[in-house]
DNA sequence: GCCAACGTTGGC
DNA sequence: GCCAACGTTGGC
């Protein structure tokens, strides 16, 4: 059993769940995260088996798309180090470094794309505290409770 | 350590 | 393309 849930955006125009999918072994890194709040999420709290809700962000009907699974818990995001990388940050020093990202693997597609629209209909219930229905949220990783994670596939 | 300016995210 | 929200930067 995952013993955590997950939800983490991606622009499916940059790398969606297709890309994923098409990975060998429908395996990737997660890297790019220059976030804090996100990286610690990475880095600290996500184990080898958790489950994370694929979402597709900043398209045009943007949603849930399917799921992933964690399958290597956090560790240095080299592409940091790198300036030909489109996410370089120079202040990421690999001896101390700043940034980490996870290995995910592609599991499944939802029956059908759950939208944004349509989960911010359940507010009022046990989504009102997910913080991907709140206005003005930027998260590109947050955690699920069990609860909210069983409500949405309930949706399906 | 405050806070204004600026940059980014991401829905619409 | 607009803009609200919010994170980051840097002057003081």
């Amino acid at each position: 059993m995952p013993k955590g849930y997950w939800l983490m955006k991606s622009e499916p125009d940059v790398y969606g769940i297709e890309h994923l999918k098409a990975e060998p072994e429908g395996t990737d890194h997660w890297d790019g995260v220059r976030n804090y709040q996100a990286r610690n999420m990475m880095r600290d709290q996500m184990k080898k088996g958790d489950l994370a809700f694929f979402y597709h962000s900043n398209c045009k009907v943007p949603g849930i798309a399917g799921i992933m699974e964690i399958v290597k818990e956090g560790y240095v995001d080299h592409t940091a180090f790198d300036p030909e990388e489109q996410y370089y940050d120079p202040k990421s020093d690999p001896d101390n470094p700043r940034w980490y990202m996870v290995n995910v693997k592609y599991k499944r597609h939802l029956k059908r794309e759950l939208s944004l629209q349509e989960l911010k209909t359940h507010t009022d219930g046990l989504l009102q505290d997910l913080p991907l229905v709140r206005r003005g949220n930027r998260l590109s990783i947050m955690p699920v409770t069990k609860e909210q994670w069983d409500f949405i596939l309930s949706l399906e």
